[in-house]
DNA sequence: ATGTCTCAGTGCCTGAGA
């Protein structure tokens, strides 16, 4: 069994390499993220050609979550119970949340496709929005716990120090702060086993490079793209690398795919 | 570090978000 998750950002703009790495890499499990893309707009048909049954959530032209299997496609939930949505500070009571997860069961497995808040700055509303998200996150998988899940995405969290191109730069920056990295824990405190993949190159599985100052060629990346198993999956993993052929050439996504195999659970 | 990319609207450039 092999599952990837990739944030694609705009699953139009990158329809065409989608949908060639999908034919080499033959994952039977995908979990896109940043599609940017109404889901009624989603191209079901181009990847139903592959084999792939796809269900998308989306905003339009922000965030975005899809998921694509060729092992089962049931129980779609669009948002995760409890999810808050993004309330301006002014009182109002919580909005209606984002197209941020969507999550179904592939295989006896529960699977998610994940896109976290950015949180901007640490004194941004939208950081404390990210942290609630992050607390209700956790409830929702608690209450999913008695079967085998996987829950995949950008978490917008790099994990520990080792985890960005150079921490000394990240002091005081979203992504590395003790709250994010304890929101991680909680989720992994859950019994949730991080599925560290294995880099092509170098010593870090960075999982992202910035588009600008020629950021991934110097490879100053972060990894902040993750993979949440719990113990029935995580036991099953044969290996888990990241694909950072995907993030070179020609109009490529600012993230790079993970991609794991692992014996099936059914 | 702020060098790129994407989207949609104010529309063929620009602001916002990442």
């Amino acid at each position: 069994m092999r599952l990837a998750t990739w944030n694609v950002n705009s699953v139009k703009a990158r329809l065409p390499r989608l949908l060639d790495w999908l034919a080499a890499t033959k994952p039977d499990i995908v979990c896109l993220q940043e599609t940017k893309c109404p889901a009624e707009a989603f191209p079901v048909a181009e990847v139903g050609a592959l084999g792939y049954a796809a269900a998308a959530h989306g905003d339009g032209r922000w965030n975005g979550v899809a998921l694509l299997s060729k092992v089962g496609l049931d129980e779609v939930t669009l948002s995760f119970p409890g999810e808050p949505g993004f309330a301006e500070m002014d009182g109002v009571g919580a909005a209606r949340p984002e197209a941020r997860a969507i999550g179904a069961t592939c295989a006896g497995m529960r699977v998610w496709s994940l896109y976290a808040p950015n949180g901007r700055t640490v004194d941004s509303p939208h950081y404390l929005y990210k942290l609630d998200w992050f607390a209700a996150l956790r409830e929702a998988l608690a209450a999913e716990m008695d079967m085998p899940l996987v829950a995949c995405g950008d978490f917008n969290v790099a994990p520990t120090d080792a985890d960005v191109w150079d921490p000394a730069l990240f002091v005081g920056a979203t992504h590395v702060t003790p709250a994010e990295r304890a929101a991680l824990a909680a989720l992994r405190a859950l019994g949730l086993h991080d599925v560290v993949p294995t880099p092509m190159k170098g010593p870090h599985p960075f999982t992202y490079w910035d588009y600008r100052a020629g950021m991934f060629h110097q490879n100053k990346g972060m990894r902040i793209d993750l993979v949440y198993a719990s113990a029935e999956v995580a036991g099953r993993v044969r290996s888990a690398y990241v694909d950072r052929e995907a993030r070179k050439g020609r109009g490529p996504s600012d993230h790079a795919p993970i991609v794991v195999d692992f014996d099936p659970i059914i």
